[in-house]
DNA sequence: CGCGTCACGGTTGAT
DNA sequence: GAATCAACCGTGACG
């Protein structure tokens, strides 16, 4: 299982090997970056490898999420049974069609998005190992012979109509055909799963403890909700690609956070005093440092205006905000198209706004920015 | 010296 | 329920 506690890097900060950073700590990665900490300061000063700010930063100009990807599970499947089926008919019609013409017609009769289309070669593998014998025989009865029941309409092609989830990942940039990067294209891998409504009920059941004490959820929401209400359209994956992994994470960060010092208290002020002692502090105490009134609120470097990232101060309302709009994640999948930068709102919703007037700044963040860190 | 990149050893979750 | 696989993670080192 998990160690109780991590590792120690050499900068003399706590990771856990295998596990994000916590959110608390990602999200003040991108808060001191863009208050134009150089990314080797913030890297010594919240302990954590120039590598890991590094890419961090990355993910977050590109995607304009500071969470990580979605860890675990398999990819969703893009032949799915639907889309067998439909490639089994097309074949029955047309016994001599090809399979790029199947694909095609795929495209094309919306069985399929272009991000979920099966390859010219899955679909040769689905006419040769499911249907291959299908096109010789005398075939509209045969589907209803040798073939699955049907299938439930849209097992997976309409939860999974989303951009493309592996085209999302860090490490694929932008995506063919894309001009700009969505953010919700760019965000990292977060195929619906069982999650979906785990996610969900598990965000929610945060906010809610928020109320009760249970500090080290604040930053959660916090950080969440910053993302969500900084860059709309990927906010939902966020949420998805947070799940419960981010989420389970913060917390096994948080378990052994007590009264130690902070990442607050020595990333904070912009006095970027000596780090504490490092090491001997307990494990994620660092990270329980989060607690939004900790970390943040003390600070003045925030813009009054409210910085998107000054979220934290109201974690709360932003968070129950957030609460408001539950149909944000479906509209966030599908709405592929909004680009973070060009800032559709893709909540129009009073709620929405509601949360969004939390940090107007972020909206605006101008497309093509680059590295925060190049300053 | 700063930063991008990548191998590595690790965790996670779907199948 | 265990094994497998493929995704992700952060660190540390290299260029």
């Amino acid at each position: 299982m998990e160690p109780a506690f991590g590792e120690v890097n050499q900068l003399g900060g706590v990771f856990v090997n295998g596990r994000p950073l916590p959110n608390a700590i990602r999200l003040r990665i991108v808060e001191l970056a863009q208050l134009g900490i150089r990314p080797c300061d913030i890297s010594r000063q919240l302990r954590v490898s120039h590598g890991c700010v590094s890419k961090i930063l990355a993910r977050y100009n590109e995607t304009g999420s500071i969470l990580p990807g979605a860890i675990g599970g398999s990819k969703p499947r893009v032949t799915t049974p639907t889309v067998v089926k439909h490639i089994r008919t097309y074949k029955q019609r047309d016994p001599g069609i090809f399979a790029w013409e199947i694909r095609d017609r795929l495209l094309a009769d919306g069985v399929c998005d272009k991000y979920n289309v099966p390859s010219v070669s899955s679909i040769s593998r689905i006419l040769r190992n499911k249907i291959g014998n299908l096109s010789q025989q005398s075939h509209y009865e045969a589907h209803k012979q040798h073939h699955p029941p049907p299938q439930p309409a849209l097992p997976y092609n309409h939860i999974y109509s989303y951009p493309s989830p592996i085209a999302a990942g860090a490490k694929v940039p932008t995506p063919p055909g894309m001009p700009a990067i969505p953010s919700t294209m760019a965000m990292p891998r977060t195929w619906p799963s069982s999650h979906s409504v785990t996610d969900i009920l598990g965000i929610r059941s945060i906010i809610e403890q928020a109320n009760d004490g249970s500090l080290y959820h604040s930053p959660k929401v916090e950080e969440w909700t910053l993302s969500r209400s900084n860059f709309q359209p990927s906010a939902q994956h966020i949420v998805n690609g947070l799940e419960k992994s981010s989420l389970d994470q913060e917390a096994k960060y948080s378990q052994t956070a007590n009264g130690l010092p902070a990442v607050s208290s020595f990333v904070s002020a912009s006095s970027m005093a000596p780090y504490p002692t490092p090491a001997q502090v307990s494990p994620y105490m660092t990270y329980s440092a989060a607690a939004s009134s900790g970390y943040v609120a003390g600070h003045g470097w925030q813009p009054a205006g409210g910085n998107p990232l000054s979220a934290h101060n109201c974690d709360i309302s932003a968070a129950l905000a957030f609460k408001g709009m539950p149909s944000a994640r479906e509209e966030g999948s599908k709405a592929s198209n909004q680009t973070a930068s060009s800032s559709p709102r893709p909540y129009p919703s009073s709620q929405a706004q509601a949360t969004t007037a939390h940090m107007p700044n972020i909206v605006q963040r101008p497309a093509g920015r680059h590295c925060l860190n190049k300053t």
